[in-house]
RNA sequence: GGCCCCGUCGUCUAGCGGCCUAGGACUCUGGCUUCUCAAGCCAGCUACGAGGGUUCGAAUCCCUUCGGGGCUACCA
């Protein structure tokens, strides 16, 4: 590699949202660049127009905003290297191509796909390993006439030679590939579109990627690109690094894939998870700082990542622990950014008003510390305030029928008559006048006794602090909701 | 089938030949606290897939085996 600056590139091929293997992938090539003050690059990987989408690429341009993962060359930002988009890099590849088959390292491919498909079956069926069978590494003039007769457009293949490819992976230590196993693959389709095969080597050379990390699954699919740096005529000491990343699995043992779990980013935005407890979350699936530490910050990831500390073996997806940090993370916001993470679900809830109203604003702010120890995402918080913005509560049935039946009347009646004339209305005021009366006087259980005000105030029993919520609430709709039972 | 990768508590992991009667975190269980729910605190359960070696000594090295996964496209 030289002496070149580091990059470190993250090319996803948006086939679909992104996914939380993606962007476990975009943390540790986002992490490994910020700790080596390197260059961290972003390409999109669309050679196959049919499957990758516009849309699917403005939202991973956007996810990867979202969680915080900037980067220093791609879409939007540019860079000395552009475009970004494969998609309007044709005429590069195409060049390349051109090149491979003059220098002899790639050749036209005129078989059908199901010659093929047929030859591959053969070869299954008579024990041999499955690849193409160098056919076409050699035609003669009337089988070429033959073929073009026929209007067969041909594919560019690379010519795989006798031999093996041998890399160091960061990771896994030497990778050894007999080339009997790495068959002469397709650079270009016949409609002349190039394949990942041809454009993701030709990109990170010309690119001037340093370090390849990414999924396991391209582990094999390495001699590959070896083979076409070769064919560029790179240096070995000029390849990129390699580090094939272990996979996110999902929990029942596969893969993580869009079929399997929740695995879009975009769903675990909309529940309420922040960007630093995703980010937190994936980072320690399959690496680890090494001590004890487990809750970090973005900076700190930064500080510490190296792919040495990378493991090896996959793992699996843990909801619960995500969720802990998740609420680890909300508990740490200050107020005010708590409060703008908030909004967005308060109003798409319409628990208030959008614009939010001032005096709406006011309440939300008093009553986030309140409900902040104990949530776990975001998407909580509208159910948890929304007994705030009502005239009248929805009592929930069952708490009403383990609540608020029998007795309740006179705990009510009781609250209604220390609570009017009370000169402080707070929290403290609040509660020292109903335990006076409830608890002192009435000898009355605390948990049955504010159990049913709480039910009252708030519908259920379940709900933030009581003397806080009715603070909050004010003394004219306690009192109005209180006398409503 | 072939090639390749991987194998420590239920899960994520620490461990890179003696510090390991295997540590931490999440989960789970019990308790404390308590106006509910949380949060917090304390305690507990549970792991080196198996079998051979190497070595004075192995979770750590080697082999075999079993298990899991990936690749085997004119997908990436």
């Amino acid at each position: 590699m030289g002496n070149r600056p580091i990059k470190v590139r993250f090319a996803p091929s948006p086939t679909g949202d992104l996914h939380v293997g993606n962007i476990r992938t975009a943390l540790f090539d986002w992490a490994y660049a910020r700790h080596t003050g390197g260059i961290f690059l972003f390409r999109i990987e669309d050679t196959d127009r049919s499957r990758v989408t516009d849309e699917y690429i403005a939202a991973a341009i956007d996810t990867l905003k979202w969680l915080g993962l900037s980067w220093d060359e791609g879409p939007e930002v540019g860079g000395p290297h552009g475009p970004y988009l494969q998609s309007q890099r044709l005429d590069i590849y195409s060049e390349w191509a051109d090149r491979f088959i003059k220098q002899g390292d790639a050749y036209y491919c005129y078989c059908s796909p199901d010659e093929l498909e047929a030859r591959r079956e053969a070869q299954k069926e008579s024990g041999q390993a499955p690849g193409y069978d160098g056919k076409c590494r050699s035609i003669s003039d009337e089988d070429l006439a033959r073929y073009r007769a026929q209007g067969r457009e041909p594919v560019i293949r690379m010519r795989m030679p006798e031999g093996s490819t041998t890399f160091t992976d960061v990771i896994r230590g030497e990778c050894t590939f007999d080339h009997n196993f790495v068959p002469d693959f397709v650079l270009v389709r016949a409609d002349g579109s190039p394949l990942y095969t041809l454009a993701v080597a030709v990109d990170d050379v010309l690119m001037e990627v340093t370090h390849v990390l990414r999924g396991e699954d391209l582990l094999s699919s390495t001699p590959r690109q070896i083979r076409v740096y070769q064919a560029m005529g790179v240096k070995a000491e000029d390849y990129p690094l390699f580090a094939h990343l272990p996979f996110v699995m999902g929990t029942d043992n596969a893969k993580l894939s869009k079929r399997n779990g929740e695995t879009s980013i975009a769903w675990y935005r909309e529940q309420g998870f922040l960007p630093e407890a995703i980010c937190n979350y994936l980072a320690l699936l399959g690496w680890s700082p090494g001590d004890d530490r487990e809750n970090l910050t973005l900076k700190e990831l930064t500080e510490l990542f190296t792919i040495e500390r990378v493991n090896s073996n996959p793992a699996r997806f843990d909801m619960k622990k995500l969720e802990n940090i998740n609420g680890d993370k909300i508990r740490a916001l200050t107020l005010d950014d708590f409060y703008q993470w908030s909004l967005p679900f308060l109003q798409k809830a319409k628990v208030v008003a959008t614009p939010i109203t001032n005096e709406q604003e006011s309440v939300v702010r008093q009553a986030l510390p309140i409900i902040q120890e104990r949530l776990i995402k975001l998407s909580e918080i509208p159910g948890m305030l929304a007994f705030l913005f009502t005239e009248k509560v929805d009592l929930d049935p069952d708490s009403v029928a383990k609540y608020l039946d029998g007795d309740a009347k006179g705990i009510i009646s009781k609250a209604i008559e220390v609570l009017t004339p009370l000169s402080t209305w707070s929290h403290e005021a609040i509660d020292g006048a109903l335990r006076a009366a409830l608890i002192e006087q009435m000898g009355l259980k605390p948990r049955l006794a504010f159990s049913a005000i709480r039910v009252a105030i708030t519908g259920s029993h379940i709900s933030p602090p009581l003397f806080e919520s009715m603070e909050i609430l004010g003394r004219e709709r306690v009192l109005a909701r209180l006398a409503a039972i």
